[in-house]
DNA sequence: GGGGTCGTACACCGATCGGTTTCCTCGCGG
DNA sequence: CCGCGAGGAAACCGATCGGTGTACGACCCC
């Protein structure tokens, strides 16, 4: 039986690149990354076509989660304005976590400088997702200008996440108040 | 006479410096920089300790000019809130550039994950200085919560800094009016 | 019990990393 | 004119980079 039994090589591969991406960067090199996967560098090699490859895929398999992690249950029956701060108030819980270095995505994209890199595609689609889904709770509540909301939100949720990474500085008592001024300004219900 | 003469290898070595590692990234190696800036790898060790060494002597070059570019003069006569917007228009105008990749301090904090990094050190003063004069202002305004305030235009400073290097996103009617909420929400004059 | 397949271990590739050293050519003061 | 130091070109160092090739062991299905 395999009640203990490890998860498949891919698995393993993904599991060890989200963790080893995110701490050390995307400079951590591929023998690094294999050792701590517990997988030789040619199986991964049969797995993906190049390390770029890894790292969009890990993003990839992170999304989901992150989205659960983040965004309130798709039948949460709060108003629009509450399902938006509870985005943020999640935000600030997760950086309370001494090991929290900013939001993955938003990472990977300013590591990466170049933004046709394939985990840089990932991230900006994971990041639009998050944009969207303050642009319909935006229209939902009856916001002034909701594209506008929702490019507000997202920029303190970067900013959030850029500063928990750069310094490590606490969030909180600063992004559920930065985003409330945000909501009441846009008449936000 | 030197009218059109070379600066001093320091001075072309930070002035290389500043330009690849903004553009290209910490990752650029000490040969690429060396050939940019038409100096010997040999000199340069003789100017420098290490890579780190340069890194941070570039932001710390940087920083005057940056404040320069930003901030509003420091006889401008305007009341706070017009100083404090003063940055964030400055922001918007810089990032209408093309080649704008966002605050090349916060860049640098975020790359280099170690915040114990010299450069890392010399960006977080910078960044730092930059919370102080919003604190100031805030506080000259009679803002509810001066330090709070100051927080969150940082927020909002980085947020911007970071989606736009990512994302190339432009920033344009974007961030006058996020900060503009934030300075009503605390009462700012 | 023989393929076939999957995965590992490991040597290996050329390139590049940060950093050091050697050599040689300048310019400048005596 | 000579001596000397500064600085550039480039070889060199061991390590590591992303990526391959090869050989061998574990397993599975006939």
């Amino acid at each position: 039986m395999d009640t203990q039994a490890k998860p498949s090589p891919r698995d393993r591969l993904l599991d060890a690149a989200t963790e080893l991406f995110y701490r050390e960067g995307v400079s951590t090199g591929i023998d690094a990354l294999c050792k701590a996967a517990g997988v030789s560098k040619r199986s991964m090699y049969q797995l993906f076509d190049s390390k770029d490859e890894v790292m969009a895929a890990a993003l990839e398999r992170r999304a989901p989660g992150y989205a659960a992690l983040l965004l309130p249950a798709a039948d949460d029956p709060r108003p629009p304005r509450a399902r938006v701060l509870h985005v943020f108030e999640r935000l600030e819980e997760l950086s309370r976590a001494e090991d929290y270095r900013g939001c993955p995505f938003l990472a990977a994209q300013v590591e990466l400088k170049d933004g046709a890199h394939p985990a840089s595609v990932v991230a900006a689609r994971v990041k639009q997702a998050l944009t969207d889904f303050f642009r319909t709770e935006a229209e939902r509540g009856g916001a002034a200008d909701p594209a506008l909301l929702a490019r507000q939100l997202t920029l303190v949720f970067d900013g959030a996440s850029a500063r928990a990474g750069a310094a490590g500085e606490s969030l909180a008592g600063l992004v559920v108040p930065t985003a409330t001024a945000l909501l009441d300004a846009a008449g936000l219900r």
